[in-house]
DNA sequence: GAAAAAAAATGAACTAGTTTAAGACTTTTA
DNA sequence: TAAAAGTCTTAAACTAGTTCATTTTTTTTC
């Protein structure tokens, strides 16, 4: 069968954990909304509850807190492929501290919260491919909580070029060092001596 | 049914998220393993394959890495009914970059590889046990990875102790100051400096 | 329970990263 | 396409955290 490219796109990142048959397939597919957002525009803000769960299929979008005296901490980038959202807002229906802009005009497949329990239900086998989506998130989650305390400014720029090359040219600089964790300032400093070497 | 305690801590454990029937329990329980380790012991080292996840029933323990350096940075502190291992050297049979060493005697329960897939086949609720715990964990680690990129090092000590009051007593400074990612040195001002206020 | 080893405290000199400010460059918008 | 808004660069003064060295206190070991 000939699916549209977002659902082919998001039928093969399925694909990479758990094999699905063709009823199976439409039936997910059935349970999901198709979301767009305009450069700049919000897919969630703080305060809001998490309708979804959400799965880019073009474009690129920045995951992002604001501290008390109203500095930007960007705790993902998301692009083509990725899923994104925030699954604490999302499971435990309260209130989410995160902002989510599009820096790109972005399209994407939501999953509703009705929707996932549905999902568990009708198809079991979703079971195993969230067990091992969060199981490896987690293993790179893990990864960049130890990064971001014993590696420098520095170091972890360099670490970020090298693990998302395509995604470095997409994002501003300032952008990079509100999650590098540093000042715009320094993140340039760190750039023209990193380019000097 | 009655069990010994280490077998009922870790039966409620999964509880939390499954149920099991009697039969199911003692087929899960026949795919542990019991392990001792004393006090200063290593349960795993860097380059070891993990061969086993592992669930605390007594004791502490530190899983760190070190630095080119030399210097130890400990991503985590585990106690009695917490789960711990190198889950992605457990997963994809590749050495570990971690060392896990008792801080006090301690006692585990751990799962093989070849069981820990034998109990999805065996026992399929075991995907959603999984699945969910593999949630929260995550949710816990992007949380860490956030604050340990936006907090001060004074900050992260105070959200260590508000969230682990029952682990901060067990634990060296020294040790602590390799958890939240500063010198003993640093450590010993800030504890002195919160103590203070 | 004495001796040895490890952990904790303190202080002075240092470095990675921040703040503030100002000018140049680029992108967005009317 | 001009003006406005946002991004990037540079630099000087500052602060959070490190390093090194020494002393005191606590824990471990025989």
């Amino acid at each position: 069968m000939k699916y549209k490219e977002s659902h082919t796109l998001i039928l093969n990142n399925i694909a990479r954990f758990i094999d699905l048959t063709e009823l199976e397939k439409q039936k997910y597919l059935s349970l999901l909304t198709e979301i767009k957002v305009k450069k700049k525009a919000f897919l969630m803000q703080a305060g809001d509850v998490a309708k979804y769960e959400y799965f880019i299929t073009k474009g690129c979008l920045k995951v992002y807190t604001l501290d008390e005296d109203g500095a930007p901490h960007i705790s993902m980038f998301a692009v083509e492929d990725y899923w994104t959202g925030d699954i604490a807002s999302f499971m435990m229906k309260k209130p989410t501290p995160y902002f989510i802009k599009a820096t790109e005009h972005s399209e994407l497949l939501g999953i509703s919260r009705a929707n996932y329990d549905l999902l568990f239900q009708e198809i079991p086998k979703f079971e195993k491919f969230y067990r091992i989506l969060y199981q490896k998130s987690l293993i790179s989650y893990i990864q960049r909580s130890n990064h971001g305390i014993s590696l420098t400014a520095e170091e972890r720029y360099i670490e970020f070029k090298r693990k998302y090359p395509q995604i470095v040219n997409r994002i501003t600089q300032k952008d990079l060092a509100g999650y590098i964790g540093i000042t715009p300032e320094f993140m340039s400093k760190i750039i023209s001596k990193v380019n000097r070497m």
